[in-house]
RNA sequence: GCGCCCGUAGCUCAGCUGGAUAGAGUACCUGACUACGAAUCAGGCGGUCGCACGUUCGAAUCGUGCCGGGCGCGCCA
């Protein structure tokens, strides 16, 4: 709809420009928006205001000039100039109800774009540390990478989904000696028990499978314990197996999956490590000082140089994580992705840094971030900061088992991710008008549930006869429901444009509410008027079709009854 | 001290690539079920958009400086 109007007002411009009014294509970038009020027509463009320096006149008169020169057309209705110089369209019925016929004729993929070109980007999200259970933060995070995926892969992308696997380094040595501590008999609470060791009652339950000797499968192992409490490194590699299948089965639960695990430990095992240190070297970005080996980062904007190997001779954490990026440029993705928690802010310049002093032409916005901020979870009025199960955070799989997993997903995808967000518990839980979820979802159920009663009344009750008396749709309810549904396509491509997956979340309670207010006002099914009926019931179809889709793209499912 | 994010109705948040009278939910108040699902709808109340300058036809939106909150500033990850 937007397109066809901007293609109108293009023409309009060509006109203008061959008549003499206009000296040729200004640079100017005019916008289209849907209006907030009704009397403003449907559509306004400011494309008078803005060129109205350039054309020399009076931004109204320009106004009048622009609406002569639109050619002859089907979809604007009527026109009006007001206020400083907006344009206002009003379009014609047949196309506004156009959206009903495009949503039958696309259905599940209606909103779909080939914005893309099947061009390859890979996302990674949650790439949490096998330390642990997963906690809110990483729930957020697998829930926004994951609509972020489905609004890629819904815009034509080709999309590879992927979690990095932390599992080498200082933190799952303290992780073994954790589980050794207590496969030992230890408690947190004794002097002997590790410095930086964790302390959550998984770990006695993992001590416990490992001294049972217990074989545990993940996505990409099966590993038997060994059940002895000194061999370190047998715990250590039946640690990492067991909190994977733990994460796995908190993922599961929440319906995300991956593409790929792409583990640490290979990036060692394969020397790309050693080789992304030493291409720096090669090219001179690197020095040392105090027995350490320094990434000279702030010829590429750090605010200070960066320790990459210690004197003890390990490397910094930030030296496997760039050639880990080395190798995601290698393997030919057009972009790269990266969804985490605000917290590791830091290492975005430090990895930008490292990635340019490779001079392998990584373009220096390489990757891109999408970075969440803190949740806070709420419950009862005050703030929950304990699970039983990690012992010092809310875990994800407590959200899921006290709130369901749609809910879940939609409170943890419906903000944006720059604001911290606060999880009502109370709010998630009611099952009434105060939860957005069961709002949306319950105009879902609505539409099936009058598309069931019809069909009661006999065959000829589908909705898709209701496509041949969409001009019987007239009344303001009817009319503004159809506009919202023609929307969907922009929302969706604008979402996945700038990479908000919120703003879908936001649409599709507009589409509710709009819903909502027709089925109010207006009487579907009337076997005294079959024809406005059906025409009525398709459009209630197109709204449920709309609302899957969306809900989808969240990963909330569209139940056909509540 | 430096960097990033945030500050909009009592509360939770949209709007932020400048546009018309700043929106929604919730809370509170009035109404609507012998109709297809009232988990709904219609209406009302509620705001110096943190503050101050600036940019311009026009600023919640852009710039600068303050104030307030969060996060990060390690040879931890």
């Amino acid at each position: 709809m937007k397109q066809a109007l901007a293609n109108l007002l293009s023409q309009a411009l060509q006109n203008l420009v061959a008549d003499g009014t206009l000296v040729e294509d200004p640079k100017v970038t005019p916008q289209i928006d849907h209006t907030k009020d009704p009397s403003h027509g449907d559509l306004a463009t400011n494309l008078a205001m803005v060129l109205a320096k350039h054309a020399k006149m009076s931004p109204r008169d320009l106004a009048a000039r622009i609406l002569l020169a639109i050619p002859e057309n089907a979809i604007v209705e009527k026109t009006d100039i007001a206020g400083p110089g907006f344009i206002n369209f009003f379009i014609t019925q047949a196309s506004n109800t156009q959206a009903v016929n495009d949503i039958f004729a696309a259905g599940r993929r209606y909103g779909y774009t080939d914005i893309g070109q099947g061009k390859r980007v890979q996302v990674e999200f949650v790439s949490a540390n096998p330390t642990g259970p997963l906690h809110v933060g990483h729930g957020r995070g697998a829930a926004i990478g994951d609509a972020l995926c489905r609004l890629l892969k819904a815009t034509g992308w080709h999309v590879h989904s992927e979690f990095y696997y932390n599992d080498a380094g200082q933190q799952i040595t303290n992780l073994a000696l954790s589980v050794q501590a207590r496969a030992l008999g230890l408690t947190p609470d004794d002097a002997e028990w590790p410095e930086d060791g964790y302390r959550g009652e998984y770990i006695t339950d993992l001590a416990q499978a490992y001294l049972n000797k217990e074989t545990v499968s993940a996505a990409d192992r099966s590993l038997s314990a060994g059940g002895d409490p000194h061999n370190l490194d047998d715990i250590q590699e039946f640690a990492v197996a067991w909190l994977r299948r733990e994460q796995d089965a908190d993922l599961q639960a929440f319906a995300v999956q991956f593409d790929e695990y792409f583990l640490e430990s290979s990036l060692y095992a394969g020397h790309d490590v050693e080789t992304t240190v030493e291409r720096l070297t090669a090219n001179g970005h690197t020095y040392e000082q105090d027995g350490a080996l320094w990434l000279r980062s702030t010829d590429f904007g750090d605010d200070k140089d960066r320790v990459m190997r210690k004197r003890e001779g390990g490397y910094t954490y930030f030296v496997p994580d760039v050639a880990y990026h080395l190798n995601k440029w290698q393997r030919g993705f057009e972009r790269v992705i990266n969804e985490q928690g605000a917290d590791h802010h830091s290492t975005i310049t430090r990895v930008r840094a490292g990635l340019q002093g490779l001079d392998t032409g990584i373009p220096e916005g390489w990757p891109e971030y999408v970075l969440h901020q803190m949740v806070t979870v709420m419950r009862d009025g005050t703030e929950v900061k304990l699970s039983k199960r990690a012992g010092s955070y809310v875990t994800l799989r407590d959200l899921i088992d006290w709130v369901g997993r749609d809910a879940t997903r939609f409170f943890l995808t419906a903000r944006a991710a720059t604001s911290q967000l606060t999880f009502d518990i109370d709010l998630a839980l009611s099952q009434s008008n105060e939860n957005p979820v069961y709002y949306i979802q319950y105009a879902h159920a609505r539409v099936c549930s009058v598309k069931r009663k019809a069909l009661d009344l006999g065959e000829d009750w589908q909705p898709q006869a209701g496509l041949a008396h969409l001009d019987m749709l007239k009344e303001p309810e009817a009319r503004s429901l159809a506009l919202i549904l023609g929307r969907f396509p922009e929302v969706v491509s604008g979402a996945a444009e700038r990479l908000e997956p919120h703003d879908i979340a936001n649409y599709l309670r507009e589409v509710a509410s709009e819903f909502h207010s027709f089925y109010n006002a207006l009487k579907l099914i009337d076997s005294d008027d079959q024809a406005l009926s059906l025409a009525r019931l398709a459009l209630a179809e197109a709204t449920r079709q709309v609302l899957e889709n969306g809900l989808d793209l969240l990963g909330v499912s569209a139940p056909e009854s509540m």
